[in-house]
DNA sequence: ATAGATGCAAAGTCTTTGCATCAAA
DNA sequence: TTTGATGCAAAGACTTTGCATCTAT
């Protein structure tokens, strides 16, 4: 969290209460919490944070490269502490995402990239499917 | 089209001259429109349909497995009458979305399936860089 | 004839913005 | 002290919904 508070200086940014505590709540979690959910989550310590400044701390967050914000589908998007590029899986029962710890995919640009005119940069990865909870569930019915 | 209409009628749904005429456009392009820029391009045959319609039609489509909706980080969706699963190519400068013709990711469900307790249905992936034509304006100045 | 689709307006989410106040540097 | 951040309310953008009318079957 000290490390936090310098990549914020860093940047040039103020460190304050609010931005620490949002940060703080997507650094320990592994939920990919939305901007609401983060905003329930921390009103037990900080009860008068409003929710526009959770959207705009994640929105100076992710312009200083300290969160990656994306969309699996759902009406809103969601947000990650951990910015290396690494795959994602959402759960079409339960909707929970989860990250995906491998390192099969680690050089898909490279592999790809010649196949294209593009020059690119990184790529998100989104796996859908039935999470081992979920499947156990199916199971037994 | 004949077929399009042979593909609402296999799932029971009436074919509607707006249903036709929505997939028609998605069907056409390459350029993975979101709801309002479909209405807005029907506006030129078919001027009566309403936005409400554009948003119904693509949800039936979707859900009949006619149409796959995604989300490349911006404010709306975006349709594409290719269901099959393909990776996109978004350029982050002019923001246009390719489809990406390779088989080089054919199986990477399969080969990524092995380190997760998944059951994996189907992925997304989008590169994200600069397209040929960005690359080239962007070398001249 | 009947079930279902369309079109309009209203409402519902999620997110952004304006601005006065407040806090970090 | 100065610059930038927060909090509130209002506004904006995208999407969904309710309902009367219309149309495909």
């Amino acid at each position: 969290m000290q490390q936090m508070a310098e990549l914020l200086k860093a940047q040039k940014l103020k460190v304050t209460p609010q931005r620490l505590a949002i940060f703080k709540i997507l650094y320990e979690t592994t939920e990919h919490p939305s901007a609401e959910h983060i905003y329930k989550r921390i009103q037990a310590t900080h009860p008068t944070m409003s929710l526009a400044t959770v959207y705009k701390t994640l929105d100076t967050l992710k312009k200083a490269g300290l969160v990656q914000e994306f969309n699996v589908g759902e009406d809103s998007f969601r947000y990650d502490a951990n910015v290396n590029t690494h795959p994602h899986m959402i759960c079409l029962t339960c909707h929970q995402v989860f990250d995906l710890h491998t390192d099969k995919l680690q050089h898909i640009k490279k592999y790809v990239e010649p196949e294209t005119d593009f020059d690119i940069d990184f790529e998100k990865v989104f796996f859908y499917g039935t999470c081992a909870k979920c499947q156990k569930a199916k199971e037994k019915s």
